[in-house]
DNA sequence: TAAAGTCCTTGACCCAGATCAATCGCGGGA
DNA sequence: TCCCGCGATTGATCTGGGTCAAGGACTTTA
């Protein structure tokens, strides 16, 4: 159990640099309030597979994913686990207020979060209004696509979960790369087939058989076992179950 | 479909009276703050079964619930339904910035709300910290609730589900009363089999069968179809598949 | 007192997805 | 080059919970 994680040297120092600089918890922050919020800042990574958190550890920061990808997932005694939250760039991570972690963390890539201490966050959270409104907003999207998913886990069948899946990531992907639209959709899934079967509720083989379904049916084209290309994304809307002009909020 | 929906005359009008008035979004407002509050809100009751709010529906107002219960729901196109939200006394309803409803809003027993305007409370907010300070740690609260939830989605058995539901209730309703401790827990279930059903994602009908094996195994006495005691909570809560020491937080 | 709801229970059967198990295939290390 | 190990695939079988169907227990209306 070595230590792996280490303070990110190469990491961006420079908030004016930063990827996340405008949808993460600091997006509304005055290049004033990023003065201060800097001076309590400092970067971590971690490697792939690494544990970032353990649920109930004392956890004196909180954070924001500035590249890669974790995941939050829930562990009953005998086992099971439920993945509860998929954690990218620019998402938060703690809660001000709570000393211990209430789910486990976990590095699904090489990941780099920016850390806050948690005490001074939490006291400039109380003067700096720009920074509870942003995470006020952030936390009302994640209740909605914590919603979305209860819809998915509690009543969709394996197929029409997996077509979720792939559609959510694929959305997210295009948003982030903005290119051209219209074109074939084409990204990489960023989970294992275990990952997967812990977010949806499902084993890792029905996972592996779904996907080997929809690949045979011709609604996604698998290059490898990670790059997925979508030919007709309202095809795919349509095996998830959804509405076929995409239901969901912003 | 007549509107049976009427403002209420018989609720409370007053601030200081108001049962949940240290819970809700208001909690923390002072005086000063509760006289702007009180000038934008007003009362609404609706009777059991009837639909508040209706997905998609534009939605001008948020609002607290008085008193009673309601159930947040979302639809499939094909009639496949998801609870995803169980409204209790002093639970928010709506989302300031978004103008239409994004869920079903369905009264389970007779209902009170205390609505506020929305562009006039979403300014409010704006100049209140008090407020949006108030709805931050609630919506905090209610996603760690949704990922619990999560977890019994896509995770728990059928026993293990109805268990946790009953827990879930049990708590609450103990908490609420604040009665004798140790004694064994009795209370009213609130919701339908069906409703139930749609809580957990099952059929009425196991949600049936499972609430008879467990009256069956002595691990909760019925008196008619509602009233149900739990002669030893540690008993329902290994049912539940939950530590027995009550892992939850809060 | 009857008739008609509404909600709930219970039984019989079936199927989607879990479980158990074998195999594949690729990337990395010696 | 071969081996090893991990992730993924695929097959065979089993089962928890869904589906379909028939009442039962109250409540409301008349």
């Amino acid at each position: 159990m070595a230590t792996l994680e280490h303070i990110a040297d190469t990491a961006p120092h420079d908030c004016a640099d930063c990827p996340i600089r405008h949808r993460a918890v600091c997006a509304r922050c005055e290049p004033g309030e990023l003065d201060k919020l800097d001076s309590i800042k400092y970067y971590r990574s971690f490697e792939a597979g690494q544990t970032v958190i353990w649920s109930g550890d004392p956890m004196d920061f909180v954070a924001s994913v500035v590249s890669g990808i974790a995941t939050l997932t829930q562990t009953m005694e005998d086992g099971r686990t439920q993945m509860v939250g998929l954690l990218l760039p620019s998402d938060f991570v703690g809660r001000p207020g709570r000393a211990r972690a209430a789910y486990d963390v976990v590095a699904t890539t090489d990941i780099v979060m920016c850390c806050f201490r948690r005490k001074p966050f939490e006291e400039m959270m109380g003067r700096t209004p720009h920074i509870a409104q942003r995470l006020l907003e952030m936390t009302l999207d994640e209740l909605d696509a914590a919603r979305e998913w209860m819809l998915v886990l509690g009543r969709k069948t394996a197929r029409e979960k997996i077509a979720s899946l792939l559609a959510i990531i694929g959305r997210r992907d295009a948003a982030l790369h903005m290119g051209r639209r219209g074109g074939p959709l084409v990204f990489d899934l960023p989970l294992t087939r275990e990952a997967m079967a812990d977010y949806l509720g499902l084993t890792l083989e029905t996972v592996s058989r779904q996907i080997s379904a929809l690949k045979r049916d011709g609604v996604i084209v698998l290059e490898g076992k990670r790059r997925v290309t979508v030919p007709d994304m309202n095809r795919l809307l349509e095996e998830a179950g959804d509405d076929s002009d995409g239901g969901l909020l912003a």
